[in-house]
DNA sequence: GACAACTTAGACCATCGGTCTAATCTTATA
DNA sequence: TATAAGATTAGACCGATGGTCTAAGTTGTC
């Protein structure tokens, strides 16, 4: 009973690790995991480009996909310190609708400020393993997520003739592409433009989010 | 000059293979991409299973994704065959969305009869490697959808006040989505909800493309 | 039968993610 | 301060991957 009966797995390591020796293996892993995403990264790449070993790499990290993890986790704090997230209670559904449009505002700033970081969220995207790996953060995400809907459905903003994960998923998928979208064309539009259709994205959300007999 | 200049490339040389030779290489990677993804599919493994050497194959296959396209257009013809398109000439947004969903409607009996087939056209989804491999078919896909747009902006029966390729990527992620949870739920539902549902994603893909005023 | 083209087998390659062991470095106690 | 115990590190090694290459076998033609 030396210390505190001290840290046996990797993930309690690697949290105990100083930052700067904690931000040697995951700035170059986030770097190619953002450039390459989950599958294309090579393992062996990153810990060239960290110069540590793999024996070293393994003692804090269980596998490429807790790397990946970890580095996903990390820009995630990172993302959220940006937002800030306001208090969310609104009454009615036009309170509901300004305030999710409000999150999506900074949450869209908080993104074009940082490639990285927007990179690496695309990356998600990039295969079935990605989306496992992360299957934990996720889900905390999803309860989230699923607070807001009920919140949603209570007060009259969000329909309840379709089954909440039905509903998230396809919330989630027209996000995703409209995502998709803007990265590969942001640059080709004009300002207006983007402006424009940006406020249609929400628009197209909320449409099918409503109750179907809309109250506008 | 001895025949016609001969096949000088794999897919050429497979084209022109007979058709139970072709199946003695397609049959085994059919079966392996649809269980196990694009990426999770062994080539190894299908070529044990096929009985062939890796140089025979890769006579007639540039690689893994060349293979994997191969396979899935050949599945592709097959769906195509038992979908039998009909005319598809409607003169107004009744018309159109009653040809659409008919058309929906053989696509997902077409499926359901065919566990193997709709697997693989799942697996489309797996990673962006597979959808890179498929992007010749995709493309051919995608501009056959651009017409159905076109004609249905044409009578009204579609918006045109988002572009055709955001519009088209927002109902395939819907798409998507819908057919992903309708894969993972569909035996824990009571058939009249599942009807239910199924009714409903049509609504909601149909009230995302159809002009903000709606008709009805 | 000879020559050329087509086809096939499978050894071989670099790279991948991951394991394992032996050495080293730290720390605590006697 | 010596030593034992634990924490940490280096990197050889592993099986499997997709892909290449060459030498042999097969086929068709004159």
């Amino acid at each position: 009973m030396a210390k505190e009966k001290s840290k046996d797995t990797p993930q309690l390591r690697l949290k105990a690790l100083a930052p700067e020796k904690k931000a040697q293996l995951l700035d170059p892993a986030e770097k190619e995991f953002a450039s390459k995403g989950f599958i294309g990264a090579s393992l062996n790449s990153i810990l060239r480009e960290a110069g540590m070993s793999k024996g070293q790499a393994y003692y804090y990290v269980e596998n490429k996909a807790d790397l990946y993890s970890a580095v996903c986790e990390r820009a995630f704090h990172r993302l959220f310190k940006k937002i800030e997230t306001s208090e969310f209670s609104p009454q009615t559904p036009e309170e509901f609708w300004r305030d999710i449009q409000n999150f999506c505002e900074r949450l869209i700033v908080a993104l074009n400020g940082d490639e990285t970081l927007s990179a690496l969220g695309r990356s998600v995207y990039d295969s079935k393993q990605a989306e496992e790996a992360l299957s934990e953060p996720l889900s905390r995400l999803q309860i989230q997520f699923n607070q807001w809907v009920e919140l949603g459905q209570l007060i009259g903003a969000i329909r309840k003739d379709i089954p909440s994960d039905l509903l998230q998923a396809i919330l989630f998928g027209v996000f995703k592409e409209i995502d998709r979208w803007f990265a590969t064309n942001l640059s080709k539009l004009e300002n207006s433009e983007a402006m424009r259709l940006n406020a249609l994205s929400l628009e197209l959300l909320r449409s099918l989010a409503e109750p179907k007999q809309a109250s506008n």
